[in-house]
DNA sequence: GCGCCGCTCTGCCCTCAGCAGAAGGGCGCC
DNA sequence: GGCGCCCTTCTGCTGAGGGCAGAGCGGCGC
């Protein structure tokens, strides 16, 4: 069963042209990095409390149930596109708002958990400045 | 360290300062922000093949079936937190990569869709810019 | 004390995540 | 030309978990 066949890299039936380096690295042990219905819920507790509205409140404008919406904001539950989406218009936010101020966690939790933490992360889609 | 009169920023548990303008316009109808799972799907597919890999080789190394990976990538299910980071991972990426991949997709998207489409959206938490 | 308000915990049901198996479709090989 | 391989997608199935109604708990105004 071993490596007989060999790696038999040429399987040359394709070629497009630009072959982004494969990232190699099979799994060098990149700890832990947050789950993300975590960060998410978090954004969404922050932003309710920053606009001093209760659960009740945006639950009814997400048209989604107390109990769950306190879940969600928990991390206990997993929120689905619809839902995260009601919850983030709820609030007045989109997606993109949402997605922003996650990105920005992940990025601080990175940070402060590996100070020197660098994967193929940032550098080569970085500059992204979206304007007014 | 106790900056008393300020709100201190020592802990995340911050108190809420200043409150939000709550988001008054309630839902008159923003008629359609693309479903996040789509998005999603379509950038780990556009991911995987920039990397000229397939299916069976992202799944195994994500350790998800194929057939499933197959069906994320169209955005007929949706991905929980855990199948999202092992799917990123397997692409040697990390959360904040897809995000902001993500997210991009998304702008462009309301900008095609809703030519002059502001919410509260970019202006607010606009300018993040992460360099290396 | 008592009731209200805001949040969380407890089950419950039914959808759907997640997978094994097999069916298209494209290209190389004999 | 046919045969077989590979990548992808479709078809059922099962168990986990999304999503909710209802009750429980601490705080505060009366």
């Amino acid at each position: 069963m071993t490596t007989h066949t060999a790696p038999a890299p040429a399987d040359t039936r394709t070629r497009i042209v630009p072959l982004r380096p494969r990232p190699e690295a099979p799994r060098p042990e990149q700890p832990r990095e947050p789950l993300l219905r975590d960060v998410v819920g978090g954004v969404l507790r922050r932003e309710r409390l920053a606009q001093e509205r209760t659960l009740k409140d945006v639950a009814e404008a997400a048209r989604i149930s107390v109990p769950y919406l306190s879940e969600l904001e928990r991390g206990r539950k997993e929120a689905s596109s619809e839902v995260l989406a009601a919850a983030a218009r709820a609030l007045g936010l989109g997606l993109g708002d949402v997605l922003s101020l996650v990105q920005q966690e992940l990025v601080a939790a990175r940070s402060t958990t590996a100070p020197r933490g660098r994967t193929a992360t940032a550098g080569r889609y970085g500059g992204l400045c979206l304007a007014a």
